[in-house]
DNA sequence: GATCGCATGTAAGTGGTTACATGATTTA
DNA sequence: TAAATCATGTAACCACTTACATGCGATC
């Protein structure tokens, strides 16, 4: 049971959208679900070739010149049966592996400016990101402003963007507490 | 490069803070580390192996009777000088994958109570994680005072818990915004 | 009498990435 | 002329989990 393959009923999902072909999956996944989601070719092409083994897609080949043929897939009934199910089974949760947290669980073996460094660096990824979330929202209202979807993207969106902000409020408060801790460590020169 | 195993600077980490064995390291994982961060014996074994190999610990058996003898790990100069590579170099960022945004994206494809439900799942875990929560930091603030650490591992609590908070508070608010989209949609019965 | 804590490890499997292989067409 | 876009796939590798194997002693 455990992990119950999580990127088959991502592709599954976005075939239930629309037909495409993996490649599409794979642009579709960078454009759209970019904050949230995540995969790559190596992953999705032997998922395809596993989804229609299972009956959960058909196939259809588009002929074309000068690259390779077009692999168009497409959900059967089999395949909407069972992400509905997916729909309906509950989220296991992620163990979590974070890095910065570890680094600083053990900030008493390195000198603080690496640390600080470290939470700096931190900072002003979630802030880039932040900025960059933002343009992407507002390039998407303006294209998909008709597409039914776009509430639903959205809350995706406000989820990271809370997130973003959080971290944002975090590390500014630890920024002052680690150099604090510091002042009260260091020796007066 | 790419990704350059963490757990193994994990490991290294912990027994940096004192010398170990593999099953105290599952164990303080589990208990101070637990909420960002994970191990398993699977992988906590092998890795000592190598790290010993790599001349970046030393073992030294304690025997015993009745169970297997116990074996003790302390850092050598080199570990300590990969530690401090690592704390030096920068985080590269985890490729995200959350199951929750990806029904939330794909809402249209299935009947809004099943989506609510799920935020509604989500929310309720997020609560009782940071109930969960203050209670461990009740408990490690009056055990561990005096323990030098203490301050680091609340700088990573605060962490944990300002993400639960800004999750708590974009679940209220999507699972508003859901029903208000499924009020919009739904022909008055 | 069952479960938990102590204590080690291995083997099999999963989920995933990266690099490789191929190559035409369009755009900067 | 370099690069991105289109388009498929495979092979090698990596990080990690789960299940298995073993078994004593203490607690509930």
């Amino acid at each position: 049971m455990a992990s119950a393959n999580r990127t088959e009923f991502a592709v599954l999902g976005l075939l239930a959208l629309g037909a495409r072909s993996g490649y599409d999956i794979k642009k579709m996944a960078d454009d759209a679900l970019g904050h949230f989601w995540n995969e790559s070719f190596g992953h999705i092409y032997p998922i395809l070739k596993r989804l229609e083994q299972r009956d959960w897609v058909t196939k259809s080949v588009e002929p074309q010149e000068g690259r390779p043929d077009r692999k168009v897939y497409a959900l059967t009934p089999a395949g909407h049966e069972a992400l509905q199910e997916w729909f309906a089974s509950p989220i296991e949760p992620v163990p979590p592996r974070e890095e910065l947290l570890l680094k600083l669980f053990l900030g008493p073996l390195t000198p603080p400016a690496a640390l600080i460094e470290q939470v700096e660096q931190y900072r002003a990824a979630q802030r880039e990101d932040l900025a960059q979330l933002d343009g992407l929202v507002k390039q998407v209202e303006r294209e998909e402003s008709n597409n039914p979807g776009l509430p639903f993207w959205l809350l995706t969106v406000d989820h990271h963007r809370a997130m973003l902000r959080a971290r944002l409020r975090w590390s500014a408060d630890a920024l002052t507490r680690l150099r604090s801790l510091i002042g009260g460590n260091v020796p007066v020169s």
